[in-house]
DNA sequence: TTGACATATTGAAGAATATCAATATAATGT
DNA sequence: ACATTATATTGATATTCTTCAATATGTCAA
């Protein structure tokens, strides 16, 4: 009931990169330090760095320090908060369902 | 209820241009013709063309030859499927619900 | 078949984006 | 202060994307 308005371009460009959307499932519902997410995936950490800037300033993601190291997760109402935008400018006559 | 499996990269390039979500919107509930589209767009007949051909690749518009024109609309059920697919994948502890 | 109209395609130019190596900045411990 | 580790930034390159003018294709009417 947050009606925080959501720039639909602005979050389709934010998720519309196949690297993006693979940190986004990596960090879903875990609080990942950058190494940990370049572990998990085939690309170098300053492409890392560059993404998840992307996605912090798409407030899709939150960071927080921790000593050296920097943790990053999913902002997942954000997310859902996208999506529920983008249905409602786009599929008004089909409003979205409880999934699963 | 079953949403055929959704390629949420490509839902979201196909959706992550300012252009192409204005057609999107003026086609939203409405069955449209090209030049339909490009007087209420700021753009040329072929950039609203091209737009069309990368929704209509995404499944996201379906068109209709009506004599010379061909009239174009927004797959609503589709947008709502992405959007779904979207929120199942990166928000998962924020299900959607119904909006308005 | 010719002309007029509607849409699609091609080709080119410029803008935006993704990627990485190199380097800078930040935090910690010795 | 120095070395080490973690992350961010810079700069360069390659690729992708957006846009439009020019042109092609398709449809219909006369």
């Amino acid at each position: 009931m947050k009606p925080r308005s959501v720039n639909t371009v602005e979050f389709a460009k934010a998720i519309a990169d196949e690297t993006r959307q693979k940190i986004m499932a990596i960090c879903c519902c875990e609080l990942l330090s950058v190494n940990d997410i370049v572990a998990k995936i085939n690309v170098a950490q300053p492409t890392v760095s560059h993404h998840l800037k992307i996605l912090k300033t798409a407030g899709l993601v939150r960071s927080e320090r921790r000593g050296k190291q920097v943790l990053y997760t999913l902002q997942q109402e954000r997310m859902a908060e996208g999506c529920c935008q983008v249905a409602e400018n786009f599929a008004p006559e089909h409003p979205l369902e409880l999934v699963d």
